[in-house]
DNA sequence: AGCTAAAGATGATCGCCATCATGAAAAAGT
DNA sequence: ACTTTTTCATGATGGCGATCATCTTTAGCT
């Protein structure tokens, strides 16, 4: 077993690195991609495997061949979404003013999959629910890092109070038919966690 | 048995205005209370018309005297259960206290339809949206009341805060498999929104 | 008491969708 | 070059669910 990987792998460093193996790699990633912005898009139940499949240009009889279900390419796509990490090249101001902006707020397809998906996620399969879960974990402890106060026990109450505002704020926003009220939630949220609740935590600034 | 019907029926007939009458707005109602469970609790796709007929005994024929469409109930029901308020009678820091606790999120088919549904109704009618819209504005307004900040602006501000955060906590907490992340996401942001990171916010108190 | 209309039951219909069976074509391995 | 895999396409299959047509019963009226 061993060896014959050591031959294959010999081979191919002098051949031109299998085409359709690296198509097919790059096939899945793709089919992912569609799929998780898909699903933000519309939810799960509303997106269909054949859509999927026609995103890329493909059918629907391929898609057996990368996923055992549509149930998990469910779980692949959302831990594919969040395992980007999109926002950790930001600092923590410039990230929070982001995320409460109408721009996310109206990017659901390539927004946030946890303010646009964990509601959905509810009623997956535990799988579906630890990716979710799992992308949590690593969102606060990011923002614990960096908000200002002195104790760890601080930093990750206001880390946990924040984000669950932003995804809150997020999901409220989207669902509000009237424009005013949507964008004064994003604007009183953002407010609301650089002041703090009661106006006396350390406000945030950008690093200069 | 016919004739003690028709002549209780015989007594009523000035006063009472048809038995029958009253039986279908009564079941108009358990319609709409069983949809109301049976969405929050699985999502509007996930149930079927069949599956809320049978959950009162009676059969899927029926539902079109009712209402004109699966879509016309799902406005309907979620203008019924926003509309019910169920925690105005409560004092803020009760009500606080109540929304975010493991009870609360435990219970989705009876809990809040905002948190429930928020997200799942971003896809739906603007009839929808619309009745959520409202129940927005109605918490907001009532949360606002009840803050102690000196200025309405203020109060505003807290109620948006807390209320994206109690919204987006449940959600949160609701998705998570680990139990004792769940359960800090709902006592930190609890904590969070009624002290603040350092106790100095004005503290909300029981009233005696 | 008899007539009419409506509520609910029964049983299609129709479309959508996940999943599978099979086949063709091209790549990987010998 | 030949054989074996593997990838994707085509075309079922089967189930589920919304909606509608029709029938039965009974309330509501005269």
């Amino acid at each position: 077993m061993i060896a014959i990987m050591k031959k294959s792998m010999a081979r191919m460093e002098k051949s031109e690195m299998k085409v359709s193996r690296e198509q097919m790699a790059e096939n899945r990633r793709r089919i992912l991609e569609a799929a998780s912005r898909l699903f933000r898009e519309k939810g799960f139940e509303a997106v269909g495997v054949a859509e999927i499949m026609k995103a890329l240009g493909l059918t629907h009889g391929g898609f057996y061949g990368h996923f055992s279900s549509k149930d998990d390419l469910i779980v692949q796509a959302l831990a594919h979404a969040v395992g980007e990490r999109n926002g950790a090249t930001l600092s923590l101001p410039a990230y929070l003013e982001e995320y409460l902006s109408p721009r996310h707020r109206d990017n659901r397809a390539g927004g946030c999959p946890i303010s646009g998906l964990a509601a959905d996620t509810l009623r997956q399969a535990p799988e579906a629910r630890a990716a979710v879960t799992d992308g949590v974990r690593v969102q606060l402890d990011w923002m614990s890092e960096k908000f200002p106060e002195a104790t760890e026990a601080d930093r990750r109450r206001r880390a946990i109070g924040s984000w669950s505002a932003m995804v809150g704020a997020t999901i409220l926003a989207r669902v509000m038919v009237d424009p005013v009220l949507s964008e004064e939630i994003l604007t009183e949220t953002l407010a609301w966690i650089n002041d703090g609740p009661g106006q006396q935590a350390p406000a945030l600034s950008e690093p200069q």
